[in-house]
DNA sequence: CTGAAAGCGCTAACAG
DNA sequence: CTGTTAGCGCTTTCAG
């Protein structure tokens, strides 16, 4: 044993439970209840205990308190990246409702992280339940976390976690025959990376369900493309090289903006040179111009029915919300009223 | 089997560093030094502990490591909020250094939080060290934190903890300069929210210090507005019914798209009527058309040497990091074939 | 009404 | 090389 014997309170530190025991004179315990507002503790007694803990700045120690309670009150969102207004959208619903319940969010992007699975398991240990987005890590993953703890996957599907979700496959097919039906339009490329996420893949799908359903023939390949607004742009280089096809569906309202943005100043209209549609209905989508024609997401309410999910709320094994095709200029409607016309 | 006295391995649960011990008959000291491959253990019975730990699933659980370590290794960001590309860049810069420090991340949006003071230290206690952004909490706050562990402020200042940020009131001086210099605007309005934070505040400071030096009277309040595209929008419209003035100065770039896109809708050219320009350089800058003139803060970089502080690296206490004036086209200077770096 | 003590999961001296 | 034991900070029976 060391020549000073002072085991507790090291200086620099924090002040621990004990602490203010001694400086109060009363044991731990006391103070614990104090900390927890139990109406067994004497108004005397109670007032001293406070006094000290004001008076040296203590906060029980959550780390201290979520050992002893098996319970962390938090709750994890496992996102592919934290960049873009979708998932920014997701967190918010999730945090509204983890307000609500008095819950703190962890969010982990694992697009940075080279070993997405690791940081995950350690992200499952720090917290009450989890939300995982489709994409971001392998099934068998997400069964292994299911089987320890609360798990929902958002945007996605899995054997066995719940699932919160939109039907992508059927809205992307609903917007495409907008396209061939009232547009007539007979060349349509789907622009974005259909192996992405599982969302992209069922956009995709969707796009080539409407194809097929009108009886063509898909006009080329998917343009392999990032969902953000600067791989619009670059695909839009490409598409002006390559030559214009009638109409390009996006698989996301920030891609569909980088090519907007882009290829007017390459010299090609929209819509009247090619149509344009975006998916999700992001702000950015009304305010861009042409307006975006696009399918509004609930993003917010994903996150929130996910968020309940994961801190406990009963879920069906799918929750699916509803979209809504939303159509604005982009794909050749006219504007709408109360909207000023300029085209052209 | 469900007898009452079976104070260890909870049936559901994770199993626990004695289920181990006790699988393998050894103690579970030796586990631990197995999860450390602290050489000390034998070939034999290291492989019977590997083999149990693979086989019951075991992981050693992070929050009872944190509380012998007295180390989380987390660090934790605190922001305003977590919407656009800002603070998605803020955060990537920050979590690069930390996966090179196998540390992981805990961001906090306190916009959304009713008390964001008790969530700050609340994350506080579970991480190892703290980033700040300005505009979050109170100064007081800061120093409280600064008081009890690592804590650095990025995009702003305390008198208690260190800082990491950029000239913004230079910055913005320069470019406003550059508007009455070399355009030889009257005119001018500042569109943002002053008070919004001190990087804004600083941005709006620079704004009024060029106006001076220029013997300039401001032309208008500044239109107090959001950050993000939307309010860009909506500044559009007030500024249409206003009258427009030379020149609109945006506190950042969102804010600056959002009047691009909206204006031209209703009737107003730029930069012809009306000069337009942003701040930040994030990547919507260069899309935009015409391509927004900008200063470009290294924003990954802030994020990262707040990192490299916040998790135990020497720092001065402020260090301040280069802004880079972008001249583009929405200023009315004519497209270069390049990219336009510095002025004067 | 209050205190002692066991326990949450893990680590790290300190013996053997 | 391995086990015992005393913490890390807190909660919570169980006695008094």
């Amino acid at each position: 044993m060391t020549d000073a014997r002072a085991p507790r309170s090291r200086t620099g530190s924090r002040p621990t439970i004990r602490d203010i025991a001694r400086e109060v004179g009363v044991s731990v315990a006391t103070v614990s209840r104090v900390t927890h507002d139990d109406p067994r503790v004497t108004g005397e007694t109670k007032e001293r205990v406070r006094e000290a803990i004001d008076r040296l700045g203590y906060t029980p120690s959550s780390l201290g308190r979520a050992l002893s309670y098996q319970r962390t009150n938090t709750l994890g969102i496992v996102l592919p990246g934290l960049g873009g207004p979708y998932f920014a959208a997701l967190i918010e619903g999730a945090e509204s409702v983890a307000v609500e319940r008095g819950v703190a969010i962890n969010v982990l992007g694992t697009h940075l992280r080279p070993d997405a699975v690791a940081s995950v398991r350690q992200l499952a240990e720090r917290t009450d339940g989890l939300i995982v987005a489709g994409g971001t890590i392998p099934d068998a993953e997400i069964s292994r976390l299911a089987a320890a703890g609360r798990v929902v996957v958002v945007a996605g599907e899995s054997a066995e976690a719940p699932a919160v979700l939109t039907d992508g496959r059927s809205a992307a097919a609903e917007l495409t025959h907008h396209l061939i039906e009232t547009h007539g339009h007979r060349r349509l490329w789907f622009v974005g990376e259909p192996d992405g996420s599982p969302d992209t893949t069922l956009r995709y799908d969707g796009f080539r369900d409407a194809l097929r359903d009108a009886g063509l023939d898909e006009a080329g390949a998917p343009l392999r493309y990032g969902l953000d607004v600067r791989s619009g742009a670059l695909a839009a280089r490409q598409v002006h090289e390559s030559g214009l096809p009638d109409a390009l569906v996006c698989a996301n309202d920030e891609l569909a903006i980088g090519l907007l943005a882009t290829l007017p100043g390459l010299g090609h209209r929209i819509p009247q040179d090619v149509a344009i549609t975006g998916f999700d209905d992001q702000s950015l989508a009304e305010i861009a111009s042409p307006r975006l024609t696009t399918v509004h997401q609930p993003v917010a309410d994903l996150g929130a029915h996910a968020a309940a999910g994961a801190l406990g709320d009963d879920l069906e094994p799918r929750t699916v919300l509803p979209t809504r095709l939303v159509i604005r200029e982009s794909c050749g409607c006219a504007a709408s009223a109360g909207v000023d016309t300029t085209t052209d």
